[in-house]
DNA sequence: GGATGTGAAGTCGTTCACAGCT
DNA sequence: AGCTGTGAACGACTTCACATCC
């Protein structure tokens, strides 16, 4: 139903049959929104509910009805008026949106206690994520930890072999969790490793080229945050 | 060094012991930014250096130079024209804004793959945040593979006696780390024992009361963030 | 009738540009 | 001379309000 073709500024695609237009940029906010109405959506598919306005999917999501519809609006048509969305189709819809209709392959880089953690975590990822590789520097020294918690063991690899495995296996996102000093270093690597997309968890900067993308996910800055709304409220 | 004014909504502030008033909410945003001053700083600090222009430390956390200064603004004059900022002076300031001069005291509730994570991981928080205790619904199962861990390990207690101990070890910050269908009953209990702010991982909106505050750590968020940018760049 | 989709208005955050200190 | 601090311009995101369509 909606297939997407694109880029930066203007963007093609299809809904339902018919091509849009559009030359606007769609705000991060919008996409994080989105994550959060397909959660709600999964919730309602399976309590069996069928139709939703963007009234009550607001409402859900504690976001404003206008702002859902605003939303949906960047990529296309989704509802019937009069009547709502049909929670299911909207709710594929959606996935497509995101990317999240399709599984992603992952490599953990730099396995101490967060990799490790990482590694057993993965019934916390939802099925579509899942990690197929873990690299460290000195894989002798860990392979005890990690593989004790894990059903299916995976093992870890020496870096070095990054760029091999990744084309191997097919994986198109890295997941630092390296000490600061090393990301920059393991991001070359997994650029070199044509691995396009990093989710940072090393409390560092890190610069990715032209057609690569990071996310950064700093536990110190959330706390920050967290510190500084408990002082100041 | 001197002060002024004004606007929307109240709020005092203790800078190089001079009370400040300020009416203006700041943005999230700006918070987020100041921890990375600070995190910008402590780096230079280390590197010996002493002076810092708004120009410099933008580059290094890579944003606008007009932006730091009006980050910083929202609180105080922390510079000297015509020369910077004193890179131990300021990043002292930053840090008491935040709040994140103090210990803070965590508890870890829910202890399975995440939550053991977080409890061994704690080298990757900083010094000022620490987590002083563990609580479950069944302390026994759990017991062995956190304690295997740790140095000084943190015993797992019995979510019961939530209330008794977050007094008692002055618990001002709590980590869900249940599986979603736990949160809200968490949250309600921490909430009961005064603790005052909440660190949520689990995949699910929670509501605390007014005077409370929670922030989300939503894995899958960020990942569909990346999958999304990976699909349509 | 009722809920969507959307221009227009409003709010919030960022950047510019320069006055004001040092 | 140089860099901060800040009003004003700008741009981005959100909310309103209503025309549109089922």
């Amino acid at each position: 139903m909606t297939k997407k073709l694109e880029f930066n500024k203007f963007f093609t695609y299809f809904v339902k049959g018919v091509t849009k237009l559009k030359y606007q940029k769609i705000p991060e906010a919008t996409i994080r929104r989105l994550s959060r109405y397909s959660r709600c959506l999964e919730e309602m598919e399976q309590t069996g509910e069928e139709v939703v306005s963007s009234a009550q999917l607001a409402g859900r999501c504690m976001v404003n009805a206008a702002q859902v519809r605003k939303d949906l609006a960047y990529f296309g048509e989704f509802g019937i008026r009069g009547v709502g969305y049909y929670v299911k189709d909207l709710h594929n819809d959606i996935k497509k949106i995101l990317g999240s209709n399709k599984e992603w392959r992952m490599a953990v880089v730099g396995i101490g206690n967060l990799g490790s953690a990482l590694l057993s975590y993965k019934d916390f990822l939802k099925q579509n994520y899942k990690i197929v590789a873990a690299f460290d520097i000195d894989p002798q020294k860990v392979i005890g930890r990690v593989s004790e918690k894990l059903g299916k063991p995976v093992e870890v690899l020496h870096i070095s072999r990054m760029k091999e495995v990744a084309k191997e296996r097919k994986i198109e996102i890295g997941v630092i969790t390296t000490p600061p000093s090393e990301a920059q270093g393991v991001t070359d690597l997994l650029v070199e490793a044509e691995v396009r997309g990093i989710l940072n968890f090393a409390p560092t900067q890190i610069i990715v080229p032209e057609g690569f993308v990071a996310k950064d996910v700093f536990f110190t800055t959330i706390l920050d945050n967290l510190a500084y709304l408990l002082s100041n409220n």
